[in-house]
DNA sequence: TACCACGTATTGGACGTCCGATATATTTAA
DNA sequence: TTAAATATATCGGACGTCCAATACGTGGTA
């Protein structure tokens, strides 16, 4: 039971990671997120996929739903935000120049 | 033992696509390669990590090894070229404004 | 009411990454 | 010729990602 850390940003948090960086821009239901992870990588991902790293985020404090009717709402909270900004520096350390 | 897809750069062959860039600037061995990796992440790998790693892009025909004394210089072959060209798209699709 | 569509959620098993510990081989230094 | 340093390699176990299958809940429609 230890506790995951969000902050190390290796190879394993990466949907994490972008889950986070997706909802900085925008807050979005368990759907919208699993679309627009579907366009950037080809092939939507299962719920078995998205729901797990949700809860993680959530249970983490990173993110917070806000639920009307049946659907669930995700946004960052401060703790989120500061989380990502952390990770995107240790990412750009990592892979700045293979996009360049 | 079905054969592991190394074009589909999903987020679980980050490390894998990470050694493939690597070697494309440069050809290095095992430890080389390992301390690049730390720079970049902040902490060096084990060799638990990194040596499975290239066992199976060795395994994969996308990159050859030459033995020198203790020392195994890894170098990319041409099918390498062509799934990192691949992955690489996929990798920029994926994460171009997370960097920008 | 019954039904359907859709969003949410869990399960099971496979796989890739990760570390620490351990082991082997080769080169260099004492 | 020992000893130390370095490079390679495997093991075990934990964890995060991944899919297909299954299931539940809510809202709208027939």
């Amino acid at each position: 039971m230890v506790k995951r850390n969000y902050y190390t940003c290796d190879m394993r948090g990466m949907l994490s990671f972008l889950i986070l960086f997706l909802l900085s821009k925008k807050s979005m239901h368990g759907q919208e997120i699993a679309n627009e992870l579907g366009k950037r990588k080809g092939i939507k991902p299962s719920p078995g996929t998205i729901y797990p790293a949700l809860k993680g985020l959530n249970e983490a404090k990173l993110i917070k739903e806000t639920k009307s009717g049946k659907i669930i709402k995700y946004s960052l909270t401060p703790i989120g935000k500061r989380v990502l900004a952390i990770a995107k520096r240790k990412f750009c350390q990592m892979f700045m120049d293979v996009i360049a």
